[in-house]
DNA sequence: GGAGTATGCTTACCGGTGCTAATCAACGGG
DNA sequence: CCCGTTGATTAGCACCGGTAAGCATACTCC
């Protein structure tokens, strides 16, 4: 086992810094500025799953519900986003996509990441698998 | 090669939501808070490869000079790294580790990232040499 | 050897991202 | 009807990265 732990030990090294190395890459390599990937992720969960209040918005960015308040008064500032209350409960908020926002969406999904789609496409097979499979671990962790 | 392009965006997507999230994560997940993530990757990489000047540490972090400078300045401060001359260039300065650095990721490589390590640990053993080919093809997309 | 260019670090400034604490309105149970 | 809870927001802080510009030093070319 001790050979285990040590491996984990090297792993969560080099884990750590390629993935900050990676999520600097891909913050800095888009193409598209007008949006931020942070308003991106935002809108894709939208979009997946349909309008719904900042609070749950947050929860499934998994950050604080206050740092969604801010990206959703930028989003509305660009009029990608509408604010409309919440049919029974007053205090709630329905966020929901604008048609600027669709287009916006489909337009990304036409250039879809261009550089990261470039670099995988370069990739073997099996290192693609091997992302795909890493994508879900990580998530699983980020979310656990 | 449809499908294979399909798949490659898909992946694109699904891989940029969970590098990100899981960065996140990793930022706010630390135990040890006197020294940033960023700080600590700056310490690593002058243990790994020794001393460089502020221009190479910038090029190793895949980060432009002046947000280096800021970093160094920091850990300069904390007196983690010590800044002389270099012996044949005057433009240049030569960043080292000081005693208190070396003791500093002593400490850190025993309690090796803690919630990561244990994350990692709970993982099967191929979720883990998945997450190991992922950080080698994740620092490779970095650099290239 | 001096003028002009290139290089390396730094300063100044800006924007994005995320957090906690505190505030305010509205809901809902007792 | 009062009070605790919940949801969104505001205020303030810290971290992280970038660009543009300044400045000293090194190099190159005539």
């Amino acid at each position: 086992m001790a050979r285990t732990t040590l491996d984990t030990a090297a792993l969560a090294h080099d884990l750590r810094l390629a993935v900050m190395r990676f999520s600097r890459r891909l913050r800095n390599q888009r193409v598209d500025t007008s949006v931020t990937l942070t308003h991106l992720a935002a809108l894709s969960t939208l979009k997946r799953h349909g309008a719904m209040s900042p609070g749950e918005l947050a929860g499934h960015e998994r950050v604080q519900p206050p740092s969604m308040t801010r990206v959703v008064v930028a989003l509305e500032g660009k009029g990608l986003v509408s604010r409309t209350p919440h049919p029974t409960d007053r205090r709630q908020v329905v966020i929901d996509l604008t048609p600027a926002a669709e287009a916006l969406l489909t337009e990304e999904a036409r250039a879809r990441e261009a550089w990261l789609s470039g670099q995988l496409h370069a990739l073997s097979p099996e290192d693609r698998a091997t992302l795909r499979e890493a994508a879900r671990i990580m998530d699983d962790l980020a979310s656990g």
